[in-house]
DNA sequence: TGTACATCAGTGAACGCGCGTTCACTGATGTAC
DNA sequence: TGTACATCAGTGAACGCGCGTTCACTGATGTAC
């Protein structure tokens, strides 16, 4: 941090504050985001920020984008790993659990990136009607929307019980993560908590699907 | 508020308080458990509070209780609200599918005080290990236990399916009230809620249980 | 190619805010004799 | 029953903190001729 600059002018300020920031982010969860403490460890006073950002907010903004889409890029990591075919039923809930499990080992690993994206201040503005919308075109969402597409393809999943399964296994895996992360399960010791995970997956794709998956 | 005081001395100083705390709680979350604010709603000097409570902190352990137990008596008050029989499995199902509608409609109804219940900030102190024993101690927690174990006891709920079921399900709800109290579905239309409600315990039943409910 | 000048991207000091907390204090209460 | 005095429960002013933000400024850059 604080690296001395080779010239007055930075040359790049605004995406080494949105880097600094990040890490902040990364450290500490979204509180952590501090406009002083971004251009501190620039090494910048906090006033040049404000040619690049409008104000704290705008960069929050910008900081939430970004944590979204690691978390998207992780959960589509995830997802590629397996891929292999070991025939399409089994495929289609192996990719359901993965995406679940990777979101879920997501925010277990990046504590402070998963919190800043998910802690939606309850402040922004109440103009903000089809919030819903926003979501629905969420790059994590479409990857949801996809792996329960594929379960309706192979037959696991009846077209009438097709609407609400994104927003009913997303909750079962949010709220996972989050008891995992600062409820009341933070301190379970790792093989209890992939035991945990996988008994709340199973709850998902067997309630989902028509028939168990294995 | 800030009534004036009868005598110099209040007589009940430290309830007082904590009227005027779970009142800001319930205004603005967590957040808004401000020592100094809930001292002025009282119309006492910000240092009268210290002679009831250590610090912030303290006060704040004794808001997080409380906002526990109303949470608890809102779920069991919904639980108590059916016991009509018809028929044990029935029955079985609409316990478990009424503590998981209540935890979501308390949420809705009561953000202020879910919230500050259920921020567990991650900052408590890391040498309290074993934090998952005291919630397994914990109301709301007991309740969905016998909740489960009646499904157990009507034969729903298959005894190697029984271990987990408690986070899973709670898993589900847990998320899907963040998810329509700050989350993208907050301004969702009431009814629309519902549905979604509804479709999660669908799931969450169907999930744990050997055979879909109705 | 060199120079005048507008524009851009920084600096440094300061503002106001509200918080938790502490200090030395004073008015009220209750108990011993 | 009245009084002395310890104790208790408040007051009011102030501290330090770190934040977001603004002010008047200056050094660096780039463009027109």
């Amino acid at each position: 941090m604080t690296k001395p600059r080779d010239s007055y002018h930075h040359g790049d300020l605004r995406n080494a504050l949105i880097d600094a920031a990040m890490e902040l982010a990364k450290q500490g969860g979204p509180e952590a985001v501090v406009l002083r403490e971004a251009a501190r460890h620039v090494g910048v006073s906090p006033t040049a920020a404000y040619r690049h950002f409008a104000s704290h907010t705008d960069l929050m903004h910008v900081i939430k984008d970004r944590a979204l889409s690691i978390l998207t890029d992780a959960m589509e990591g995830q997802l590629a790993t397996l891929a292999q075919t070991s025939g399409p039923l089994a495929d289609a809930v192996a990719g359901m659990r993965a995406i679940g499990a990777g979101y879920v080992h997501f925010a277990l690993e990046n504590p402070g990136v998963f919190r800043t994206w998910c802690n939606h201040t309850p402040a922004h503005d109440a103009s903000e009607t089809g919030d819903e919308r926003k979501y629905e075109h969420s790059r994590p969402f479409r990857v949801l929307t996809e792996a329960l597409d594929e379960l309706g393809r192979v037959g696991l999943l009846k077209p009438e019980r097709r609407e609400g399964a994104e927003i009913a296994a997303w909750a079962a895996v949010h709220g996972l993560a989050i008891l995992l992360l600062d409820g009341p399960l933070t301190s379970l010791p790792a093989e209890q908590k992939d035991a945990v995970i996988n008994s709340t997956l199973d709850m998902v794709v067997g309630g989902i699907c028509n028939q168990p998956p294995a």
